[in-house]
DNA sequence: TTTGTTTTGTCAAACGTTTGACAATTATAA
DNA sequence: TTATAATTGTCAAACGTTTGACAAAACAAA
C-alpha cells in the first residue's frame, strides 16, 4: 500500500508538504495541493490511520457492546447507531456479548487495546468495578453500570403504566404480565413497577409469569401455552414484542381469539413489528432518539472527558394501538 | 493508559523483556514472566494494537459490508460472523451500506485506512473496478464482485426448484412468484430461474410480480393487496420470507385463507422465522455454514494472499415445510 | 532595489510497539 | 573449576504518520 513518501515522490514534494495537504495545515499553494491530490488519487492512497492515531489523533472508532444483533430490537438499534455515527465520521466495532461475561470482558480489553474513542454499552454481565477500570468514555443503554456512566433509556415506568391502562381500557379484568426473570438493575423491572402502580391504585390484582431472558423461544412458547391453557387471563402484557408474538401463536393453537377472548400488548415497537405485525398493540421505544442522545453524550465525553453529565436521560415512550386491544 | 515502559519499570525489567513476555519470544524464566504478568494486571495494561499493527502485526480486524442489520436475515448473519470470528480472535467493523454506493465507497476507503486484515462483503452497489483496487482479501456473499473474489452462496437455483415443486405438490395450479426487481447479478435471479425451470419442464405457466428491493413494506403491501384482490393465484413463492409475511397479512385482510385458498412459500428460513412463524413453509439458507465457509476462505487468503480459490462455493438449501403449503 | 509575505523544504522528535544484534549476567553441568 | 547454556539487558532501527522549528526559495509590492 502506498505511503506518504510514495505520494511525496510522485508529486515531487516533501513528505511534510503532503502531510500538510492532508491535514490542511500551514500555508499551501493551489498548485501543490492539486499535484498532491492527483498523486493520492493515482495511487489510491489512504493515510494509515494506525500511524495517525498512534501520533495522537483519534481513532474514530466506537465500540458497541450489545446482547446481540439477531434480535430485531438491537438490530434496529445498531443500524441506527451505525447510521448516525457514520455521518459524523465514526466507524463501529460490533461486540455481541450475549450473556457471556467472559466474552464481554474480552471485548472490553480489546476495545481498550484498539484505542477506541468511546463505547456504547447495552449489555451488562460484568460488575461495576470492571467498567470503571476501562477509563474510556462510556454511555450505557438502559442499565446501571457504574458511577459517572450516564444511562440513556426510555421511560420504562411510564410504559408499564400505559400498558396497564390500555388493557383496562380495552375491558380486561384478569390481568397477566409476562416478563423476563427479574434481575437487579434490569429495565424490565420498571415496566413491571409502572404496571403494578396503576393496578394498585385501582385495587386490582394481576398474575406474574417470569421467564428467563435466555430461554429459547420453544421453551418460552411451552410456558406460555401452559399459562394460556388455564384460561384465567383476559389481558396480557408482555414486556417485549417477541414474547407477545409467541402469545399470539399459542393462542391460535388453543383457539383463543385475540382480541375477543384475550387482549394483548407488547413492548418495544420496532420498525419490524410495526411493519410486519401492525395488529399488535405495543409500547414504542424511541430508538432513534435514544441513539441520538447516546451519541450526543458520548461525543461530548470524548471531547471533554471530564464534562459533567446527568446520570439519567429518560425519553418518552408512545402507545401504538393495534387490533389486539380493541 | 499504561505503556510497555510503565510495565517495565514496575516489574523492574527492560522494555524488551516485557515485549518478549507478551510475544512469547526468546527465552524467559518463569520468575520474570510472573513479575511482568503481575505488573500488567496491576496496571490493567493492554498493548496498544495501533503500535503493534504499525510494526507489522495483523490488526485482527475484519470489515463486514452488508445492506443492513435491521433485516433479520443479515442480523442473523452478522451475529454468526461475529460469533465465529470472535472465537478466532478477530473483531469486526460493521458497515451497513444500504443501497448507497457513496457510503459503500467511503467504507471501503475507511477499511483500507484502518488496515483491516480482510473484508466480507454482501452488499454491492459498486462496480468491479472499485473492488479490485482495494487490494485486500475479500470474500463475497452471494454476488459477483470481481475477478478473483470468491463468492459463497446457497444454492439459489435449487431453492427455486424446491419452491416450485412444493407448491405443485400442495396442489397449486395457478402459480405466482413475487421477487425483488431483477437486477443483474442478483441472487434472486437464480431463484427465479430454478422456479421457472421446473414449470417449463412441465409446460406450466406462472405470473411474475417484481417489487424493487428498496420499496417500503407499506408499498410492498399495497402491491401485494392489488395482486391478491384479483384472486387468480392459488400458489405464491416469495423470494424472501418478509415478503411472505406481507402476503399473509394481506391475505388475512382480504379473507383469503392460507393454505385452503392459497399456498405460500418463502425464502431464507432465518431462526427468527422458524421461531416466530413456524407456520410458513420456506427454503432455508444454511447461514451458519455459509459463514463458516466465508471465514475459512477469508483466513486462507489472509494467510496467503496469492492462494488459489474457487470462484464459487455453493451450499445446499433445505425445504422447511410449514402449514402454508399443506 | 529592498522589504515583506507566502510557499516549500529540511530535519528531527514523537507516538508505542517489535525485533534483531550483541553483550553481560546468572545458572547448570561436567 | 571451567565450559556451556539460559536468561536478561542495552541499543537501535523500523512501522507511517504529525508537528514544530527553522531556513531557503519564490513571489509581490513599495
Amino acid at each position: 500500500m502506498a505511503t506518504l513518501d510514495d505520494i511525496a515522490k510522485m508529486a515531487g514534494v516533501s513528505a511534510t508538504t503532503v502531510s500538510r495537504v492532508i491535514n490542511n495545515y500551514g500555508s499551501l499553494s493551489e498548485k501543490t495541493k492539486t499535484k498532491v491530490f492527483a498523486a493520492m488519487k493515482e495511487l489510491n492512497y489512504q493515510p494509515n490511520s494506525l500511524a495517525r492515531s498512534l501520533k495522537g489523533k483519534k481513532t474514530q472508532l466506537i465500540g458497541i457492546i450489545l446482547p446481540g444483533v439477531g434480535n430485531p430490537f438491537f438490530g434496529q438499534m445498531v443500524q441506527e447507531i451505525e447510521d448516525q455515527l457514520f455521518k459524523k465520521g465514526f466507524r463501529i466495532i460490533l461486540c455481541n456479548a450475549g450473556n457471556d461475561a467472559e466474552k464481554e470482558r474480552a471485548y472490553l480489553r480489546m476495545l481498550m487495546a484498539n484505542r477506541v474513542d468511546g463505547i456504547i454499552a447495552g449489555s451488562h454481565n460484568l460488575n461495576i468495578e470492571e467498567y470503571q477500570k476501562v477509563g474510556l468514555p462510556i454511555i450505557s443503554f438502559d442499565r446501571y453500570l457504574s458511577e459517572n456512566i450516564p444511562i440513556v433509556s426510555s421511560d420504562n415506568y411510564h410504559g408499564g403504566q400505559l400498558a396497564a391502562l390500555s388493557l383496562l381500557a380495552a375491558g380486561s379484568k384478569k390481568l397477566q404480565i409476562i416478563t423476563g426473570a427479574n434481575r437487579p438493575n434490569s429495565p424490565t423491572n420498571n415496566r413491571l413497577s409502572g404496571f403494578q402502580e396503576v393496578l394498585n391504585r385501582q385495587n386490582l390484582d394481576f398474575k406474574l409469569l417470569e421467564i428467563p431472558f435466555s430461554s429459547s423461544p420453544n421453551i418460552k412458547g411451552l410456558k406460555i401455552k401452559e399459562l394460556l391453557a388455564k384460561r384465567d387471563a383476559d389481558g396480557i402484557f408482555c414486556t417485549d414484542d417477541l414474547t407477545a408474538l409467541l402469545v399470539m401463536q399459542q393462542a391460535k393453537e388453543l383457539d383463543i381469539k385475540i382480541p375477543e377472548d384475550l387482549k394483548l400488548i407488547g413492548y418495544d415497537g420496532t420498525n419490524f413489528i410495526q411493519n410486519y405485525h401492525p395488529e399488535l398493540t405495543t409500547i414504542m421505544q424511541p430508538i432513534s432518539d435514544i441513539v441520538t442522545m447516546m451519541i450526543d453524550l458520548l461525543l461530548k465525553r470524548i471531547d471533554d472527558p471530564d464534562c459533567k453529565l446527568e446520570s439519567n436521560y429518560t425519553l418518552p415512550v408512545k402507545l401504538i394501538t393495534g387490533a389486539t386491544t380493541i
